[in-house]
DNA sequence: CGCACCTTTGAAAGCTTTCAATACGGGTGG
DNA sequence: CCACCCGTATTGAAAGCTTTCAAAGGTGCG
């Protein structure tokens, strides 16, 4: 039984059971694929589905009057692109494929029945919109109070460990699909200046590129430059100590005895 | 009977039932109370408990290792300062009061345990989210795109716009506890450039302050200034058209045909 | 082969930060 | 009551990081 990358996400960090994996995965939904730099979803468009990536490189982005873009976040296999449908009823902002894509959409209404029979489901989309939020304010801190050297690598060690949770790439090599201008305009930089910043990084010998391919060399020290760690991922999770799929009622109070918080 | 912050501005945009705010009023709450400039909750503390601020103004941050801050998202009386409590084991981040503060908080198991119970308030604190993420990806543009000029008057503007939701301020004028210095840190700038920026918009006549009020004197020319509107905020999401609360099941494609967009 | 897009580099311009120094206002202790 | 201290607000000037403007090189594709 073949998973899609969202119940992949999920198996790895939150705990969701099997067989609401397998709900899920019979849940009627329908297909659709796109083109590199199509548009998935934009401004103002209604939201009546919950559209899940499953394969491809997606961003969200918004646009000023003056025509530049920001890229918000950057979306990756497995990423909910709008686990606000339930709720919400236009767009505010875009969404756009960076590759050739597919997504699966779900009917909210069928999806929120779904839910409300499988608690642990809920959880584990719950657990992804925390996840997402967490690296929106983590990409808050990148771009206010980080120097370009910094932001750059802050974003390409976030996507690394990203990718190695869907994925297993060769060791410390990521396969960026974006161009240049991409990059810069996810970390609110000038194309030009995130070429110069690349290129001292490399000099530097902390990354290596060729091409989509680029390698974190040197890891540790990037992580040094730029103070990374990977909290804001909520990466330990295990379901038995949230309060959704217990049953008990949990401790009052519990004790900050987690064990492995990487930090690279 | 008195609803507390956080079933004001459920009620205000986005429907949930009388009865459902009601069985929240009675769930049991411990009720705390911190100074101005006291932690409510610091990294990698246990989150444990569902907070809700019920009065005063906090902020969410973060500090680089070269001790500088960022403030990642401003919290006004009503807001959830804990929408992932239910699945997250950490946090990831500071939240401290600027003013006197006092919040409400509630066993996750419990208030889970109502949510199953009442989809129409799970619904509504799913909508608090999703205005929560709306606001961070309009803090990244802000932030990532704007001049300090329109950083600022987009962020009072945003502020202006939120208080009046919770409350009825004098016509313009913002009640704004915040130095300078910690504007300045929310929007990624030194605090000296604040202050020239602010004493420019000053001169401009768009906005006055004296002391804690600061009026928007001319919101239209600050709104263009900084190209505001207010679609991030999903104000406009009656429940009978949301996938939750509707046992229907919703149309399959809905049309944009959205009534009021407040965009000044 | 020519067009389009992406990458690179140099140099000047510009917005912001940092450094310094002066006020201002409230609270405290003498 | 007043000196004093401290956090906040202001301002000037220099330094610095980034952007903008320009131009050249590469690569893929019709």
């Amino acid at each position: 039984m073949t998973f899609h990358a969202f119940a992949r996400r999920l198996r790895k960090h939150y705990e969701v059971s099997q067989a609401d994996l397998s709900a899920l995965e019979s849940l009627p939904c329908e297909t659709r694929s796109f083109l590199a730099k199509e548009w998935i979803l934009q401004r103002e468009d209604p939201k009546t589905r919950l559209l899940i990536l499953t394969t491809g490189w997606a961003v969200r982005s918004r646009y000023t009057t003056e025509g530049q873009r920001q890229i918000i976040q950057i979306l990756l296999p497995g990423d909910v692109l709008t686990p606000d449908a339930f709720v919400v009823r236009q767009s505010d902002h875009d969404i756009l494929a960076l590759t050739r894509a597919t997504i699966r959409t779900y009917d909210r209404a069928e999806m929120h029945r779904l839910l409300l029979d499988l608690p642990s489901l809920a959880a584990g989309l719950w657990w992804s919109a925390a996840q997402e939020e967490g690296m929106l304010r983590e990409h808050i801190v990148r771009i206010g109070r980080r120097s370009a050297r910094a932001r750059l690598a802050h974003l390409l060690l976030e996507l690394y460990r990203r990718v190695c949770l869907i994925s297993t790439p060769e060791e410390n090599c990521l396969d960026l699909p974006m161009s240049q201008a991409e990059l810069a305009d996810a970390l609110g930089l000038s194309a030009v200046h995130l070429n110069r910043t690349l290129r001292e990084l490399q000099r530097a010998g902390m990354v290596e590129y060729s091409g989509d391919t680029l390698c974190l060399t040197d890891r540790s020290a990037l992580a040094q430059l730029c103070d990374y760690d990977d909290l804001h991922l909520q990466l330990d999770n295990s379901a038995d100590e949230s309060a959704f799929c217990g049953t008990s009622g949990g401790p009052a109070e519990m004790q900050s005895n987690t064990s492995d918080r990487q930090s690279s």
